[in-house]
DNA sequence: CTGGCATGGTTGACTAATCGACTAGGCGAT
DNA sequence: ATCGCCTAGTCGATTAGTCAACCATGCCAG
């Protein structure tokens, strides 16, 4: 599973708690991918089990103890392996194209609608995708791994730029 | 789920057997949706117990018989619901970004591969869509559902252009 | 002093999706 | 004659992902 080799990479760049991995997967991985907070831990186990990563628990003062989870070296070439392993097509899953696909029996009027809430909910979106670039800093400009990071935010940015530029040329056109 | 719905909705253009529809995900809907056979044949067949489709064997010469599934009115109320619910955010996954966000261990010219194999990928991807849209007739220009379903294959292609200005772009400022 | 929020984690039940094998007849090509 | 492909469909096993509840503690605001 893909999830597993996320929180390998994820594992890779600093040890974690469950809780931890749960704050980066809304936040700085949002933008590729989303995980369950159920599955996470359960993934987690799984790796413990698999001896890609190790637990220990730190405990802590004022707050629950962390079980804190490190990469091993196995998890290390694990990690390596996806990494340096060929493509795969990966199965496409729009849900909102499939709505315009079968909207034919509606109404103009309402397919605008339809195609306006889209448009708000990118243009939304791209405001939170700029934010986040812009908070990166210039580090990214040297340094591969904060450039590659940064360039899958950037991704997602123009993502998100063709996708309201569709919306509104199929407004523009709709008959 | 929303295959269920997809299902009903092709069923709504058209009385369909499992085989069919399979041909469908794997040709026309593919650049949104890609579905498993077993899983659409249980799809169906919950449909069917739902109430949203009925089944008729239709004997054939030469053939094994076809399980033709059609939509009840109960099934067009449904997909009608569908259509016209609020959007709730899709999750995004793109298992793409996610090997680049985690590639700063690899070397350049491993993460410029990387790049350059996703870029023939998304080619060949765009080759094949931008075949589709050439077959398309001249229908879609005033016939809502045809131009709706033109659409959504416009907006694969977008997303695939995109895609590829992005790679070249990402690959141009590698540190 | 109470309620909400953050930390940190676990469990059960369920739905969705994938993979591979199996059945079975007909067709055309070698 | 046999091999592979097309039509058509079924089944079992397994993995992935979602939802909602539940546990416990501590902090701060009102």
């Amino acid at each position: 599973m893909i999830l597993a080799r996320l929180i390998l990479g994820l594992l890779n760049l600093a040890p974690m708690t469950g809780y931890d991995l749960k704050k980066h997967f809304d936040s700085s991985v949002n933008h590729f991918w989303h995980a369950d907070k159920a599955q996470i831990y359960r993934t987690l186990a799984q790796l413990v089990r698999d001896g890609l990563a190790t637990v220990r628990t730190v405990p802590q003062e004022h707050y629950p103890d962390r079980q804190e989870h490190q990469i091993t070296e196995a998890g290390r070439r694990e990690l390596e392996a996806w990494l340096g392993s060929p493509l795969g097509p990966d199965p496409v899953r729009e849900p909102f194209l499939a709505r315009v696909f079968f909207a034919g029996d509606m109404e103009r009027a309402e397919v605008l609608d339809l195609l306006d809430h889209r448009r708000a909910q990118a243009q939304a979106q791209l405001a939170e995708f700029e934010a986040m670039h812009a908070d990166l800093g210039d580090a990214a400009v040297r340094d591969r791994r904060a450039y590659l990071m940064a360039a899958t935010l950037d991704g997602g940015i123009r993502h998100v730029r063709a996708e309201i530029e569709w919306l509104d040329s199929t407004k523009e056109n709709l008959p």
